[in-house]
DNA sequence: AATGATACTCGGC
DNA sequence: TTACGGCCGAGTATCATT
């Protein structure tokens, strides 16, 4: 049997702010700023005190300011401070792994750790409050972990408790803990999927687990019924690794908005470079480039295309984004606000020059 | 019809 | 004119190949 750890650190960047200024206590809000404006920008993500007042992440700055201000609520807003949280996790990332035998990180905040080998069933919570405190003590964050025989369960675990939660769902366990969760809730159901399942009476999870193995990949295809079928039994097989990065991107605000080609393709051009700089630096190649184009109204939009071969051209990049932009302006009288690029279908440089011989 | 590849959207943080 | 970032991976639709 294995033990799975599922660790996600509390509205991380939040948590790193107060970290490192002394703002405990307050109502912290960490902001994007796009520049356009004073208060042009998203909320990245408000710790605990904040959310309480209705503040969370994706919220436009202005109206957290708003609600702050309606609420009377004392509370400070940061610009993200990106490279300093991209450091502090690595650190704390460096610490989780030595407490695995198999390491997954996620995310800048997330990791999967496979301690089947380093503790019994039992002492898994025991060793779950040492990383917590290990984290706590170093780096001043905290952070809230689930434990369960896979990566499935170790994450919903994970997920019931926060902030600084620790969960353990021991296998016999399992079924109690999933049965009554909506079957909406499992980790990998969308909203497709939840409808579909709603369209044939399933609410629960326990519902799902009514039905036949057949049934499900009838409905929903040998791969995603197979899967529904495991997860609603609580089953899943797959490994703790490290997984390789599957895309990069580079995406900007315009100054104002515009459908002007040259005025997009500038900043194309920048978000480009941009691009293959982090390119250069993981030394992957790619084989697929896509423009994400953000509409003045806030539709997202994409377009993209796969080349014969891989490579890490930077002209490749600048060409295909251009051609993909001409492309939508041809077909969308829409006025963007925003634009990005982003490759994708990544190789590791080393492999793709041996499978080329 | 089934499978894998590609294109595109959604949603989380 | 109430009014919005920058990422990522998962999810889904559709195409291509057999």
């Amino acid at each position: 049997m294995r033990i799975i750890m599922h660790a996600d650190l509390d509205s991380f960047y939040a948590s790193a702010e107060e970290a490192r200024k002394e703002l405990k206590g307050r109502p912290i809000v960490v902001c994007m700023f796009s520049g356009r404006t004073e208060d042009s920008g998203a909320v990245a993500t408000a710790n605990y005190l904040a959310r309480a007042a209705g503040i969370h992440a994706g919220m436009p700055i202005v109206n957290a300011k708003r609600m702050a201000e309606e609420k009377k609520l004392d509370a400070v807003f940061l610009p993200a401070d990106m490279d300093y949280y991209r450091m502090l996790s690595s650190k704390i990332m460096d610490l989780m792994q030595i407490y695995a035998d198999k390491f997954e990180q996620r995310s800048i905040d997330e990791a999967y750790m496979d301690v089947s080998s380093k503790v019994a069933y039992e002492k898994a919570a025991e060793s779950a409050n040492i990383i917590k405190g290990e984290i706590k003590n170093n780096f001043g964050i905290t952070c809230s972990i689930g434990i369960g025989p896979n990566k499935l369960i170790a994450k919903m675990a994970s997920r019931s408790k926060k902030p600084d939660g620790l969960t353990v769902i021991k296998p016999e366990d399992v079924k109690d803990f999933l049965f009554k969760l909506p079957a909406g809730k499992i980790f990998g159901v969308g909203t497709k999927t939840k409808e579909k399942l709603e369209g044939m009476g399933i609410r629960t999870v326990e519902d799902l687990s009514t039905k036949g193995l057949f049934e499900l990949q009838e409905t929903f295809g040998k791969k995603r019924g197979l899967f529904l079928y495991n997860a609603s039994r609580g089953l899943d097989d797959r490994p703790v690794e490290t997984v390789e990065r599957q895309q990069i991107s580079s995406i900007g605000t315009l100054k104002e908005n515009t459908r002007n080609p040259e005025t997009i393709k500038e900043k194309l051009y920048e978000l480009a470079e941009e691009l293959h700089g982090k390119l250069l630096k993981e030394k992957k190649n790619f084989r697929s480039v896509s423009v994400i184009l953000i509409t003045e109204n806030l539709e997202t939009h994409t377009k993209s295309m796969t080349l014969d071969a891989a490579t890490n051209s930077l002209d490749a990049i600048k060409e295909k984004a251009v051609q993909l932009l001409d492309e939508f302006l041809k077909e969308t009288p829409a006025v963007l606000r925003r634009c990005g690029v982003r490759v994708s279908s990544l190789d590791d440089k080393r492999h793709l020059s041996l499978k080329e011989f």
